[in-house]
DNA sequence: ACTGGCTCCTGAGGGC
DNA sequence: TGCCCTCAGGAGCCAG
């Protein structure tokens, strides 16, 4: 499921149901994620939730004993706001259930999430603290990228993929924002000229707000935490499109393996 | 410092 | 109906 703007719209679903409230019990029914959920998890019982932030595609929320969750939903993963009288479905890997009568569970077919309680600033965290600026920060601009450009000979699309340069940028969005910048994938980061970078740049964030103000995108298992789908699907120009016309020129849309990911261009509008 | 390849895991869909 | 193969929205880690 999850790019970034299904993360900042799984979190806006959840937030007013957890802030504030107190933990009255977690039940950890599959521990094995991507990194195993922490045994302290269960110690969290009786603290209350100030808040939560997101940093890239991880989810951190707030405890009041000043520890936090770092919570990431891989490829699979979804948090939802239930009752607690909802049956478990398969892979419902974690239950927390609040003080206002509801339950988080959290739901990762593929594991490859993660739920782990953490203690100290999560700044400094080991998965945090190296990463690149949020795509829609005053910080990410087009000096930023092409710095980040300048030593890059790999194809610029695997470039924006990597979250020391920008983070959130996922392979849906990456093949979108080099579409609406014009720019083939294939290039190599470091040839690109500033205009073109200040295009790419203005593109991911766009790309990346119009994605949020639709919902996300449901491709397979995306749905909100209130069950409902996301409506950026059918927004996409290129992504999952191959061998369909371009929406611009007609152009029969081609798909290429970049990085080990598959890739979606316009051979015409890209260039 | 940069690059490409590998890895974790389950499930869906296509071909036969 | 079933089996086997390929592919999937992430991203950290490793060797070269």
């Amino acid at each position: 499921m999850p790019e970034l703007p299904e993360v900042e719209i799984t979190l806006r679903g959840i937030q007013p149901h957890l802030t504030g409230i107190t933990i009255r019990e977690i039940v950890v029914r599959e521990a094995r994620l991507r990194e195993p959920v922490s045994p302290t998890l269960a110690d969290c019982t009786g603290l209350r939730i100030l808040g939560l932030k997101r940093r890239a595609k991880y989810s951190i929320c707030q405890l009041s004993d000043h520890s936090h969750w770092l919570i990431h939903l891989g490829m699979s993963g979804n948090l939802r706001i239930i009752k607690p009288s909802e049956p478990f479905k398969k892979h419902d890997h974690l239950a927390i259930t609040l003080s206002n009568g509801l339950q988080l569970r959290f739901h990762d077919p593929r594991r490859f999430g993660m739920f782990s309680h953490i203690t100290g600033d999560p700044a400094n965290h080991k998965l945090l603290s190296g990463l690149g600026p949020e795509p829609l920060s005053p910080e990410f601009t087009p000096e930023v990228l092409t710095q980040a450009f300048r030593t890059r000979n790999s194809p610029v699309k695997t470039v924006i993929m990597d979250a020391k340069v920008v983070v959130g940028v996922g392979n849906i969005y990456a093949s979108e924002a080099l579409f609406h910048a014009g720019i083939r994938p294939q290039t190599p980061a470091a040839k690109l000229s500033k205009p073109r970078i200040a295009k790419l740049t203005g593109a991911i964030r766009t790309v990346i707000e119009n994605s949020i103000s639709q919902g996300g995108t449901t491709l397979r298992d995306f749905l909100h935490s209130d069950g409902s789908p996301g409506y950026f699907r059918q927004s996409l120009s290129v992504y999952g499109r191959a061998g369909e016309p371009c929406r611009v020129c007609g152009t029969i849309i081609k798909q290429a393996v970049l990085g080990q990911r598959s890739t979606f261009w316009c051979p015409t509008c890209q260039r």
